[in-house]
DNA sequence: CTTATGTCAGCTGAACTGATATGA
DNA sequence: CTCATATCAGTTTAGCTGACATAA
């Protein structure tokens, strides 16, 4: 993409999209193998930091739809990493909590993730990758409102 | 997405993905009303800056899968924005040209999506966002190779 | 022959909407 | 009554694959 439109090149949004397709393909290549999403890290990684919790505040945590949220804890359930019981003290939710085996698979799916990282900021040092997420956080936190 | 996991926060194929996202909506929310998508924006663009050219060469460019950029040039001739001809000198290639209502349509789209990059950045003052630009800017281009 | 270009049909996954049921 | 939660069905779009015809 060295020799796209300037028009294109200086916008922040286009490279991101760019950036975010790359990713997204390098991401399915190598969690294809094993057999994961995602969206399963990012919903793993918010019930062990946040512990048990209904499907809702899971998908809000991670910015997931409820739709999508419900069908990959439907997947966590069936693959043993995490389990599905009635809220005692609200019987609308369901209280997803994470497995053993889920706190093994989420270590496994960062470990891959991390990789993949790597490989995406091969091109920047130490003090620029920290200066990329300081500034993508930066501008992720400030779109919530609008 | 202030309260995401910190496995999550900590990734920037996670929140590049999540600002793409966003990027995405907006753009689209802005662009609807024009009956634009970003394809036709970044095609026009490149039609523009480097003249006539084959639909592979454009969508090369830009990024853009081959049978999608057969789609978007058809939109473009349908539109008026652009023309497609045989190449005189080589019958297997479609020569595309910008017309001047596609020089204008540019234009507009182009004051859209600089409308959606303020918004995007409005976190961020211009030596910030020049750092962001150039920052993915390298990690693009060195997507490239592998 | 191989390669390049264009065209067409179709697939997958992300992101989302709308409808519905049920319980607080 | 309302609101929140969960579930289900379906839509849209990006990004891609495979097949094919044609021409260099």
């Amino acid at each position: 993409m060295e020799n796209a439109p300037t028009r294109l090149r200086g916008k922040t949004s286009w490279l991101i999209t760019k950036i975010s397709a790359h990713a997204h393909r390098k991401l399915a290549e190598t969690l294809a193998p094993a057999g994961g999403r995602g969206f399963e890290f990012a919903l793993l990684a918010a019930l062990e930091e946040f512990g048990p919790a209904s499907q809702i505040a899971l998908g809000q945590r991670c910015g997931i739809d409820r739709s999508d949220t419900h069908a990959i804890v439907a997947d966590l359930v069936t693959s043993g990493y995490a389990t599905r019981e009635a809220d005692p003290a609200d019987a609308r939710r369901n209280l997803i909590t994470v497995t053993p085996d889920g706190r093994r698979r989420l270590a496994e799916l960062d470990r891959l993730v991390d990789e993949v990282q790597a490989g995406l900021t091969a091109a920047l040092d130490a003090a620029e990758r920290d200066q990329l997420v300081a500034l993508l956080t930066r501008v992720l936190d400030s779109q919530r409102p609008g």
